[in-house]
DNA sequence: CTTGACCTTCCCATGATGGGAAACCTTATA
DNA sequence: TATAAGGTTTCCCATCATGGGAAGGTCAAG
């Protein structure tokens, strides 16, 4: 199959495909006389492990490692899992750290009128905020 | 001053300062003979609203709406409210992707036996994930 | 006057993706 | 068979916010 039908059964752009291909995360296809890029149905399956792998929030450089892992046959289930959770421990963290930037707004939003009058306490904080408080 | 020391009373690195400078998210300071930048007590204080305003995770874009907010003194504060909130939307919109992203891989790996065995159902499942599921 | 710590501009890199151009291939249809 | 439509190729550029570093100018202290 060509390259625009391995995207549309993986999910992965043709694009991308390129892309992933060019950084050497996944191997490049054989190609017909044209220089057409031929997949077969076993590189779609590789490319729907790299689009889960994405969407679960790896970075290329952890789906290469997530990769190496699934295909080597003989390592213990506890390196996948140990990887997996210091994934999830980074995912927590960033997520608390966004929803630590909410509720700060969502309070200074609390004291302000939100009405025709300019006074705002928003704006009030962003303005007398020192450098060293402003981490948030 | 110069730049180092508005970039450490603001907590903005100078780099960043010439790059805000150079895209017109704050103003050209004025120049020695030898063209060396010039800051203001004021500068620095524009220059703190920017980074609170990054550390609360605005956009330089959203910055500049809220910099012409803070500046323009007959603004209704409902303005600032509407933008901020706005905001808190999307800030909880992704930390709830992100929380997401990370129960779906927890749960994954309680499964995972997380020894020496091979057998890995958080690999399993990335290799079995179609496409449509895998906008997780 | 030298040394070291600043400052200047300019270019490059990141991470993951998309946009688009120019040229080429393939297939269907008139 | 000629042509049009649509898929493919490579290549370059853009995003967003930031840092790194080079080459050269400046300033203050010793």
């Amino acid at each position: 199959m060509n390259i625009g039908e391995a995207a549309t059964r993986s999910g992965v752009s043709a694009k991308m495909i390129r892309y992933y291909e060019s950084i050497g995360l996944i191997t490049p296809p054989a190609r017909t006389a044209a220089q057409y890029r031929v997949y077969a149905a076993d590189d779609v399956h590789t490319l729907r492990f790299v689009r889960r792998s994405r969407d679960l929030g790896f970075s290329l450089e952890e789906t290469r490692e997530l990769l190496a892992l699934w295909r080597d046959k003989s390592r213990a289930s506890a390196d996948v899992k140990n990887l997996a959770m210091a994934h999830v421990r980074e995912l927590e963290e960033k997520a608390a750290e966004l929803k630590a930037m909410a509720d700060t707004l969502r309070h200074l939003a609390t004291h302000c009128h939100g009405d025709h009058r300019p006074d705002c306490p928003i704006l009030a904080d962003f303005a007398a905020t020192t450098p060293t408080q402003g981490k948030a």
